[in-house]
DNA sequence: CCGCAAATGTAGCGACCGCTACAAGGAGAA
DNA sequence: TTCTCCTTGTAGCGGTCGCTACATTTGCGG
């Protein structure tokens, strides 16, 4: 069944995505869920609670939005990212760009369940992305990792509107062809 | 001459190194500028005033700690990307980090003066790459392109705690041998 | 010196912050 | 019913926020 305060973080979620996970405050998140700051304290112990809840909330949600999106393997590397950074900039996913974002920030500056919670997305993401590889990669865990940081890459580019950059990085570094120097 | 507030804007940059630019408020920034928040509004208008007078400085001191770095043209785009991850491991430069992806999560958000700055400091580390890139790449801005992406990839690794994820990616990406599937 | 404008200090406004004291429901056990 | 404990509403505390009204000082041109 689901409980009281996971119906409360469906729709402090909601409000987080919309508005940004790192200037929330308790009276707008409890507006937004439909009860009181009051009851979040009481029920979360205090802000860092109700913030921790939240975090491993929104990394479910994006597992799982994942998961909706999964895809057939692709023949490229270059496709599969291509399909990836594609996923990301759909309307839907800004929202979770957004906050994405807001936990790097905070990582940055070593809040720790940002920290872990970032850990946990990544560790999602390279499974999702090793699933998804050629067959024939003898190993596709390391080969998703290196694929996600591109990935992240040019979503940082994408959020500083330079996504003519980010798909210039996809163009040149995973097509084959034009390649690297040698010592 | 380095007017007044010049001055405080190097204050005041310390202190967000140091602090964080997104949780900054006026009245310690003022005291670390070594006057009030009063004056901080009469010279530069509004906060959003300080902020933007921040961010040019900001862009500006990265600007210059990238030429104070200004090493030699190196070998491989490896060896190249090696060196700038090496040089943002630096102690000193975690401010700078922490701060970029300040900059990052409030341009995710819509902020345009934080667009804009973030694109500048693109710009200026575009240009640093390229200058600094083999001396036969028959595409230097556009190489840069592509490793800055991956450079950034990597940084938000590093946040993140994932510095060996960050360095997986620049061995299986950057260097030859092992290669990408064709179709 | 006077006059005046720029610069600065002092004090505080109204809003929001996280959080808490206190009392009142509300439901189940005796 | 009555007692008890979990839950909730009301009100407000002390603090910080961006910003402003008002008075005073400072420095410069006449």
């Amino acid at each position: 069944m689901t409980t009281k305060t996971d119906n409360w973080l469906g729709a402090m979620a909601d409000h987080v995505l919309e508005h940004g996970l790192n200037t929330a405050s308790l009276r707008p998140l409890a507006k937004a869920a439909g009860t009181s700051d009051r009851m979040l304290i009481y029920h979360f112990g205090n802000k860092d609670g109700v913030i921790a809840a939240l975090l491993t909330h929104l990394a479910q949600r994006f597992t799982d939005a994942l998961d909706a999106n999964s895809t057939a393997t692709v023949a490229t590397h270059a496709d599969l990212v291509a399909d990836v950074i594609a996923f990301q900039r759909r309307p839907e996913m800004a929202g979770f760009l957004r906050v994405w974002f807001d936990i790097v920030a905070a990582s940055a500056h070593g809040q720790s369940p940002h920290i872990r919670t970032g850990q946990q997305i990544i560790a999602g993401f390279v499974d999702w992305i090793a699933a998804r590889l050629p067959k024939d990669d003898p190993t596709p865990h390391k080969t998703a990792k290196s694929l996600l940081t591109v990935i992240e890459g040019m979503a940082v580019m994408d959020a500083l509107g330079q996504s003519d950059l980010a798909d210039a990085a996809l163009a040149t570094l995973l097509l084959p062809g034009e390649n690297h120097h040698s010592r």
